[in-house]
DNA sequence: CCTACCGATCGGTAGG
DNA sequence: CCTACCGATCGGTAGG
């Protein structure tokens, strides 16, 4: 096993140290983000969580910076600008949300009835709406807009990937009569409705997450 | 009849005029807006359009003045803030919306069937949604965040009224059967999902209102 | 990652 | 509604 050399306190290695020097100076950079481990992690999830509850414009580079308790240019040894930091932030929500839809749907990935698809789908879903600490695609249903469009169009591509595991199952749900408006509208209607959630939903108070599933589902599909 | 006298250009009028002067210096305010008939609609149509294109935030008050053909400085002799601008914008959206929805009821506001009625309310909503210079209401849904609470609380009020209408007609298709999740959850869901449309439609391609009208009944009513 | 700083932009105002 | 302006804030950088 590999000894990580977590730099969590650059004044803490005895001077004799014989592990391998870190470089020195600036770490190479890689599109726009340099890595450093921890620090950048933190920054990532303080920056989500303000860029959600304040929007993106009106949150500072020297609000995430206090947050993480750096001060203010020093983001940006991380993080090439703040344009960089929301999509990274982008990024990493849709990843998580990729692998968790991924998940939801292991095992019987085709042997399941689509109508348990379309649940297991649907409850992932407001998951990563909704569960603690998934600030981050919140912020990119939120801040779409915000992105260059460059940005733009790779996050357009991730969302594709995580759009394209419903249409399988909304095609065979149609097939079976469960649901009657067509396809491409009901993903961009269903999708919308699980989304506006963003806008109301408190997980401290009103419906649990498995309740507004059932709401879901009883609002789209029929019984047959 | 009474002429109004329409200040177009303050140069036009002869210095004899008979017509009663206005009154000099500036028009008394009246809860942070002033009131100067043309101007100060073209300030606002033309901030809602920019607010909707680029976010509140990132709309300058320059931008907004250039817009109309004014300098920097005059959209707060018409405004006393930026935020009185975006809070005037909202209002005179969801006044128009819920003016809408009543003249989509009207008639046979309990005379209809309930199936028609929902119908009309979800057609009048794309209408303020995705008519043409409708761009009101999409600056309401996006940037509501942008508010303070003093602001946020009165046009919540609004919204109140505004959804208020669909209760009765959803409790009546909840009652017979063609609607099956709880009321409102569904009247949430269901806002949610045209609500969102303002993220993907677009009235130069694909489906029209009408189709996207016929979907939304497809997808949410059970056919009984 | 900190210190010290710059240039640009922005909301807003005084006075006319 | 224009002119001229101010104070504050902000993203970002050089140098260490």
């Amino acid at each position: 096993m590999i000894a990580l050399a977590l730099p969590i306190n650059p004044h803490s290695g005895s001077p004799t140290d014989l592990a391998p020097k870190r470089p020195r100076g600036r770490p190479r950079k890689t599109e726009g983000e340099r890595d450093d481990g921890n620090r950048r992690q933190e920054l990532l999830t303080a920056a989500a969580r303000l860029f959600r509850r304040q929007g993106f414009d009106a949150t500072s580079t020297r609000d995430i910076a206090a947050a993480v308790g750096m001060h203010s240019g020093s983001p940006f040894y991380h993080f090439k600008s703040k344009d960089a930091l929301l999509f990274a932030v982008m990024e990493e929500g849709m990843h998580a949300a990729i692998e968790r839809q991924a998940r939801a749907l292991q095992g019987d990935a085709s042997a399941a009835a689509p109508r348990v698809q379309i649940r297991r789908l649907i409850r992932a879903h407001f998951d990563t709406l909704h569960g603690p600490g998934n600030d981050f695609v919140p912020v990119m249903l939120y801040e779409h807009r915000s992105l260059s469009a460059r940005q733009r169009a790779s996050l357009d591509q991730l969302q594709m990937d995580y759009e394209s595991t419903w249409t399988p199952v909304l095609d065979a749900l149609h097939a079976s009569g469960h649901l009657r408006a067509p396809v491409k509208l009901s993903r961009l209607l269903i999708l919308g409705a699980l989304n506006w959630s963003v806008q109301w939903f408190d997980r401290k108070k009103g419906a649990s997450l498995d309740e507004l599933t059932d709401a879901a589902m009883a609002l789209f599909l029929k019984e047959c």
